[in-house]
DNA sequence: CTAGTATGAATGAAAG
DNA sequence: CTTTCATTCATACTAG
């Protein structure tokens, strides 16, 4: 088992190491993927329910094997991870503020360059925040599996603009503005490796 | 309490990431404490009274330092875990059996489960499944003296065989059958990393 | 090759 | 009991 994923090599750094990995012992979102769970994440459904996990998983499973576990996983290290960096950019931050009584020039210190703007919480695409947005039932409706084809995934992405806001909206982030999902600032990270993919847009080639 | 584990050097991945916390925040069980618990759940003790807490505790005070909550807490989240498991596992077999479609290879990522398959109660030692074990009311009678094997452990499991046997042994239900302890199927899985220890039996180098 | 990092998975602890 | 949080471990990947 666990033979997810062995059916679409279109990763960035799949360089010469290996060619063909037979089985993953672990789950590798793909890059579509990724993006859906970001965009889910994004709009603001941080901590979905039992059943919504499994539609997620359904729509995911589009473009490579996945389980409801791993989408379970994925949002709790997330929500986890998201927290932490929080935490200890807050803890940087107050520390630099007590430094700052040595320092009389001082308060040019930027963390991440999270230059956040303004209030639009969302995304580029812009649904979640779209008043009539929120209540379809459906993640994503047609969009066949276009397996491999790389340029394909353009649709899919269009077609996954129909997430339902259904959820209890128990924390929308941190007051410092999220930016765009396709170019993310700190708030949201989605490259899953160093310099692996630095934007989401670049990453789906958008 | 927080001087468990102190001779546990086998870290492998100790990345630098603390740099001011020496000791371990939360306890850590031996491999004979796992072994001792998971032969107590499997014997069906899955819930057990404050007394017989207390009891077991102390028993794992030989492999090191424990407390009571520690156990409380063990048996609570083997409890839940093990059922959300089996929900799982028996949503994804609905669902399959519903679908039924090709998908013949792929996903199979489960929830908390690794892909159990074994129905065969096979005990490297041979002494979990001996017909007068799963009914007796202690948690692991005599039948020691099999030694001769290599590992230092041996000689603490062996020890271990030693228990005031007088529980209240209120609950033996888990109608699937109790499987091995020692080679767990799905029903008892206690490695409690990926790859970490595939099998009580090698784990305790037996 | 090794070192470092990001992250999936596991699980102890605790909250609800 | 169920769900969530926090910490830890193992692994996939990148860089050097």
């Amino acid at each position: 088992m666990e033979d997810n994923q062995g059916q679409d090599p279109n990763r960035p750094g799949n360089h010469g190491t290996e060619r063909s990995e037979p089985v993953r012992s672990r789950w590798t979102p793909k890059p579509e993927q990724i993006l859906i769970l970001e965009s889910i994440f994004n709009s603001g459904m941080v901590n979905p329910p039992k059943d919504e996990t499994v539609r997620i998983r359904k729509l995911l499973e589009k473009f490579g094997s996945v389980g409801d576990a791993n989408v379970f996983y994925w949002f709790q290290n997330r929500r986890s991870r998201s927290r932490r960096r929080q935490r200890q950019m807050q803890a940087t931050l107050a520390e630099e503020q007590r430094n700052q009584q040595a320092q009389a020039s001082g308060g040019a210190i930027q963390y991440e360059g999270v230059s956040g703007g303004g209030g639009s919480t969302s995304s580029l695409l812009g649904f979640a925040n779209s008043p009539s947005f929120a209540v379809s039932p459906s993640y994503l409706v047609g969009s066949s599996s276009s397996s491999g084809v790389v340029g394909h995934e353009v649709g899919v992405v269009e077609s996954l603009f129909s997430i339902p806001n259904q959820m209890g909206f128990q924390e929308v982030e941190q007051g410092s503005g999220i930016s765009s999902i396709l170019c993310p600032s700190e708030t949201s990270n989605l490259q899953y490796q160093t310099g692996k993919q630095v934007c989401m847009a670049k990453l789906l080639n958008l």
